[in-house]
Formats: C-alpha cells, structure tokens, sequence
DNA sequence: TTTACTGCAAATCTTTTGCATCAAC
DNA sequence: GTTGATGCAAAAGATTTGCAGTAAA
C-alpha cells in the first residue's frame, strides 16, 4: 500500500513538473483530499469558495484536468449526470449504487479480479477497471 | 429466450397502456428496432428524419423516456457523453470500450454472473447490470 | 370531443473556451 | 520580466420544459 501524499506534497509534485503552485491549486488540492466520498467540481469550487470566494468554477475545471493528466485524479461517472473526482493516491474501489435509494457502498478492487482475469483471457482486453459503478437494489430496498 | 417483439407489437402495448401510437412514435420504435447497435437519441432523429422530416428531436426524447420509464427500452452511458438506447426485449450483453480505438466489444451476459452473485451473497446488492460498460484497451491496442 | 402528443423556441445544466489581466517563478 | 494561471463572460453540447396548436382515440 503506497502512502497517501498529503496535498502539500501533491504541489510540490506539481512545482517539480513544471506547474505553478497557486492558492487556488493548493484549495482545490486540500478539498480533495479532505473529501471521503467522490466529489463534484460544484463540490469543490463550493468549498473553495468558503475561503477564497472569487474563484471562478472554470478554475477548478482546468485543474481538474491538470490533475487527471497527470494521472493524480480519478474521474468516475456514477450516474448523477456530473462528474466526480477522487485522488488517485486514495486507491481504488468500486461503487454499488442503489437505484432506489441512492445509497453508494464501495467495494474492494479485488471483487473483480476473476472477471478482469477472464475478460483478458477470453478476449485479450486490458479492463481499466478503476472506480466502476454498479447498479442496482441495495439489501434494505429489496427488504 | 424471449421472442423479440416486433415494433408494431411493441405499438399496440403502448395503445393498450392507454398511450397514443403516432406515427412519430411508430417511427422511433421502428428506428430502434432495426439498429444492431446501441443508438443515440441524435441518431434515431436522423433515421427518423429521413422519412418525416418535420419531426423534433424533443419528440425522440420524450418518447425515450416515455419506453424507459415502461421498462420497453435501456438506457446506457457507453461513455460518450451522450445516451445510447437499446429494446429491452432484444436482450442483456455488455461493452468492453477501447479507451484507445474506441473499439466496443459485446459481450454475453453469463460472463458477469459470477460477480452478480458474489455481489448478491457478500452485499446482498442485487446488481441490475444490463448493459454495463466496462472500459480498458482491447488485445490490438495492446499490441 | 377530449386531452395526450407534437413542434417550436427558449431554458437548463455541466463543461469548455477566448481573451485580457495578473501573479508565480 | 516571462509566460502560465486566473476571472469573466460567452459558447458549447445534450437534454428538458412551457406553451399553444394538432390529431389520435
């Protein structure tokens, strides 16, 4: 297991590739970070504006991109009709998103390996199988 | 196996539901009935378009929602920020999407039955896992 | 005749982009 | 001082909605 990088060393990572560190990186970075869950650039930007109300949302779109060029950002659809964004140091998981309800349940990477295995063996593709969103009943819906 | 319905069968459901078959709607069922692959409510309005060409793609979309919301037709994100639609009754498979070619792959079904189960007996989630989208790099890629 | 359905245009909602200004290096 | 990053406003693209007219039953 690789250790989480804290935001400040994200930046410095950024600095180190050429990037310039701005107070508005370092939010969006911290927000980031903070986040458990998977969140919205409406998310972040809503709390980046806690702090610093003037950045503009556009902002946080074009780190976003930065970030998941870079490979520091995980970006999942998980059927809201937005994306979301997770750190990729966090690691992987997958989402049981419950149609009824809405609940999310993260489930381990290892659920997929024999599906991942066989789909490589039957048909020579490499699934990238970060974040996938499953859906479906959770066990309380189906009562 | 199911029989496919046909799109005039599928009409005189709606009619029997209580809902009115006008042509535009004959028109975008008979248009997803011919498609051999997932199509996009863009492409029916064009197919659509070819025969009557005064119909709205407003039309499309409500009557899509209209057929999802009846369980007649699913609805998928193959990842192309736009929704592609499928007869239920034409049965249940999956893509494996090449993230490089764009290749997309169907696959059958029984292959993910072993993670439904899993799913359903470590989670008690019921997966509801028609077409699912599974992305990655298929074996020309690879190379 | 009734009222569900349609076409049109305008509104949504998320994300992207052009451009002049600003600030990190 | 360079030039990459920002804020603003406007554009983009897919989908939705309000409304008055039309046609399926």
């Amino acid at each position: 297991m690789k250790r989480l990088k804290r935001s400040k060393e994200v930046g410095e990572a950024l600095r180190e590739l050429g990037y310039r560190l701005t107070p508005q990186r370092q939010l969006i970075l911290n927000a980031l970070q903070q986040s458990d869950d998977h969140i919205s650039a409406e998310d972040i930007h809503a709390q980046v504006c806690a702090k610093y109300p003037q950045v503009n949302i556009s902002t946080v779109y074009r780190t976003l991109e930065l970030l998941k060029n870079l490979g520091l950002v995980t970006e999942t659809d998980l059927g809201s009709g937005r994306f979301r964004y997770h750190p990729a140091a966090k690691g992987h998981h997958h989402h049981l998103i419950c149609e009824q309800c809405g609940a999310t349940i993260d489930v381990d990477e290892s659920l997929l390996l024999p599906l991942k295995r066989t789909l490589l063996m039957e048909y020579g593709f490499h699934a990238n199988m970060s974040h996938l969103a499953i859906f479906g009943h959770c066990s309380k819906c189906r009562g």
